[in-house]
DNA sequence: GACCTGCTGCGGTTTG
């Protein structure tokens, strides 16, 4: 054994030897040494079988043990994203702890009070809490904060790719702050991640004001060998006995992924359905068992426990179509192939799935990418003729060879969760001045892009009377107001983040899963959810609960969602595909025939030399060459001229009339810079969780932080005058 | 034109 292990306390030492480990892990010996030499802040990256858990561990549990400290409090803080996460976790560390009088406190909404009583009577050993129960001890607890982490040497954060710039990182980060406040001192900050792009971006998340200082420990370990195939098929072929896209596209999945374990990611949960139903009716038509689950998180939670339990075991082929569900997080183990229906939105997220296969020694990474285009008639749109989904589905499988991927976008201001943390301050002190607060929010927090002028204007909506979120005591403290204090007061206020409201759908006494409330639904309808085919006995709206029992037919529900963010690395390569000539190995015959349909319509269209094509005396297509947020930008100021336009990947289709000006003097009027109401032409700017307690200036900035690009269009729009 | 994640305190009753 290295030095490393030298460095690591005796029972840890003995506890290595007890598992018949031969040696440390290269990426475990890195962190042991950085660990232990010195105070720095860390970010381990490796894939998610790496050893990260214990490469972190080990040496912070050794440090623990052989230098105690006369504090009380906690002693390691681990902040993960998921209930079941914590639950492994846990218990991978309860056994390395067993011998050590080290208690390990699993903390979430699914962990009995008796536990949670006792664990802060008496705080010690390791924490391990989602960032919305920690938020609840904040609340709850805010006066005890100081006994619970005094002793507290280090934060332990999980998942660190997940959270990055989303509602839920920003909490976090400001958690992370409001601790080090309250006992008056830095705690070490270590995050475990998955190696994705650039990780000078999870760097400067982990410690904003000393991004150098943190230290970054990457597993080099060697890839699996990637077996990749891009399969292409035309839905709405010509001729009663042609199957259809889907048919054709189930009957391969059925033929090829029968009797071994595989992911297949569908998309959407309505894509989930249909591809479970199918793949189960042709189980039953070959008389074979079943072996095709649905899995996504409308299910109830009986059921996903039910198909992870089913990959995790060997010697039972489970092949469970799914969502993101499983996409990270908890161990399912390692699965034979992964098959993507349809273009993902993110090469992060096509690499995360990807790394589901090939994690045993000697064994490839499997991808099957499957992609539905349209057959072409005499009136098909551009898109179709462009084959979109296909080009975009490549582009990204060739980005993904070439190991890049999306970064987080910093810029948001992030208004919303600014209210969640307002309040929850407010909570934590019983009262404090806005001066305090911004200090802590914005000077010393996360809020950093909040001015002392737009805190102000957050504070005055929600303190505004018909609001009633905040007010004022006459030594100028700030309160919570009647509507605050009913917020903070229910537990629906610890996660920032937005979510609908649902029926709960029922069968003989069990319950199936849950089904967003803007389905239409009547007596007698016939649904596919969860794999089988039910009709609607029972609809009783107020409890929301719907009773079905099983039918022969049905139809999948629609579960709703916004469009995702395209990169623009991954237009801009959408539109040099579409100006090559490249054959790439990993394409079928029909994708290949696709692909060259495509190139030959775009060389027709001319967008070779020029940005704009006039179709029609009052339609007219740009290419805008960007991903989505740059594209909607330009969408909603030529909306705001009284234009009609259609948005796609790296295209407008722009209508003019009668009334409004030509497209041409609207680009002019764009490219000079003149101030534009971009929001005129948007709909509703409320998309998160206490947006509807902000002021319209206050959403409309929101929205231009995060959601759109105004400083570059008058460039976007000179560009494409540039090649009209 | 999409996906995912999370949840307290208290009062009442029962049991040893």
């Amino acid at each position: 054994m290295s030095s490393a292990f030298e460095k690591l306390a005796r029972p840890i030492q003995k506890w290595i030897r007890q598992q018949g480990w031969r040696e440390l892990r290269d990426i475990q010996v890195r962190s042991i040494n950085a660990i232990c030499d010195s105070h720095a802040d860390i970010v381990i990256a490796a894939s998610t079988a790496g050893g990260k858990t214990e490469a972190a561990f080990l040496p912070l549990i050794s440090e623990v043990i052989d230098e105690p400290v006369e504090l009380s409090g906690f002693d390691l803080l681990y902040i993960g994203p998921l209930k079941a996460l914590i639950t492994d976790q846990a218990m991978r560390l309860e056994d390395i702890c067993r011998e050590m009088s080290l208690p390990v406190v699993p903390w979430h909404g699914d962990i009995s009070q008796s536990i949670k009583a006792r664990a802060i009577k008496s705080p010690k050993g390791i924490l391990l809490i989602t960032p919305e129960s920690l938020e609840a001890l904040f609340i709850h607890r805010g006066l005890e904060i100081t006994r619970l982490f005094a002793a507290t040497r280090t934060v332990i954060i999980d998942e660190l790719h997940t959270v990055l710039d989303s509602e839920r990182g920003i909490q976090v980060r400001s958690l992370l702050t409001r601790l080090e406040l309250a006992i008056k001192r830095p705690v070490r900050r270590v995050g475990l991640s998955a190696t994705l792009g650039d990780m000078d971006l999870a760097k400067s998340y982990l410690r904003p004001d000393n991004v150098d200082a943190v230290q970054l420990i990457e597993s080099e370990g060697g890839e699996a060998e990637l077996m990749l195939q891009l399969r292409g098929y035309l839905s709405g072929a010509e001729g009663e006995s042609s199957p259809s896209a889907i048919d054709g596209i189930t009957a391969h999945l059925f033929k090829y992924l029968r009797g071994s374990d595989n992911l297949i990611f569908a998309g959407a949960r309505q894509q989930v359905e249909i591809y479970a139903d199918g793949l189960r009716d042709l189980c039953d038509k070959e008389h074979l068992p079943l072996e095709f689950y649905p899995h996504h998180a409308s299910l109830s939670r009986e059921h996903r426990d039910f198909v992870e339990r089913r990959l995790k075991k060997p010697g039972q082929p489970t092949t469970a179509v799914c969502t993101s569900t499983l996409e990270l997080g908890i161990d399912i183990g390692d699965v034979n192939s992964v098959a993507q229906i349809g273009a993902p939105f993110s090469v992060a997220a096509l690499r995360q799935r990807l790394g589901r296969s090939g994690r045993r020694e000697g064994q490839p990474a499997i991808l099957r990418q499957y992609v539905v285009e349209s057959k072409l008639t005499a009136d098909s749109s551009f898109v179709d003729r462009l084959r979109l989904n296909l080009v975009r589905s490549t582009a990204m499988i060739d980005l993904l060879l070439e190991g890049w991927c999306e970064p987080p976008k910093p810029d948001a201001i992030h208004l919303s969760t600014l209210v969640h943390q307002t309040l929850s301050v407010i909570a934590q002190l019983g009262g404090a001045s806005a001066t305090t607060v911004y200090k802590i929010l914005c000077k010393e927090g996360p809020f950093r892009q909040v001015t002392s002028h737009i805190f102000a204007d957050v504070l005055r909506a929600i303190g505004a009377p018909e609001m009633g979120l905040i007010e004022q005591s006459n030594s100028g403290l700030l309160l919570l107001g009647p509507m605050g204090e009913r917020l903070v007061e229910h537990y629906s206020f610890f996660a920032v983040f937005q979510t609908p409201e649902e029926y709960r759908l029922v069968t003989d006494g069990y319950e199936l899963g849950t089904l967003p409330i803007d389905n239409v639904l009547f007596l007698g309808m016939l649904l596919i959810f969860s794999g089988r085919r039910w009709l609607v006995q029972q609809i009783h709206d107020q409890e929301k609960i719907i009773v079905v029992q099983p039918a022969k037919a049905g139809v999948p529900p629609t579960f709703g969602g916004n469009p995702g963010d395209i990169h623009d690395t991954v237009i801009e390569r959408m539109f040099t595909l579409l100006e090559g000539d490249s054959r790439p190995v990993y394409m079928d015959a029909v994708s290949l025939g696709m692909l060259k349909e495509a190139r030959f319509t775009y060389e027709q269209m001319g967008f070779h030399s020029k940005s704009v094509l006039g179709v029609s005396e009052h339609t007219s297509i740009i290419s805008t060459r960007v991903g989505t947020v740059k594209t909607a930008t330009l969408a909603l100021a030529l909306k705001s001229f009284g234009l009609s336009v259609e948005q796609y990947d790296g295209f407008l289709l722009v209508e003019t009339a009668a009334e409004t000006p030509s497209l041409q003097a609207t680009l002019e009027n764009i490219a000079s810079g003149d101030a534009i109401d971009l929001l005129s032409g948007a709909g509703n700017l409320m998309s998160e969780k206490f947006h509807s307690y902000l002021s319209t200036n206050l959403l409309a900035l929101d929205a231009t932080s995060s959601r759109l690009a105004p400083h570059l269009l008058s460039d976007l729009a000179t560009k494409v005058l540039s090649k009209v």
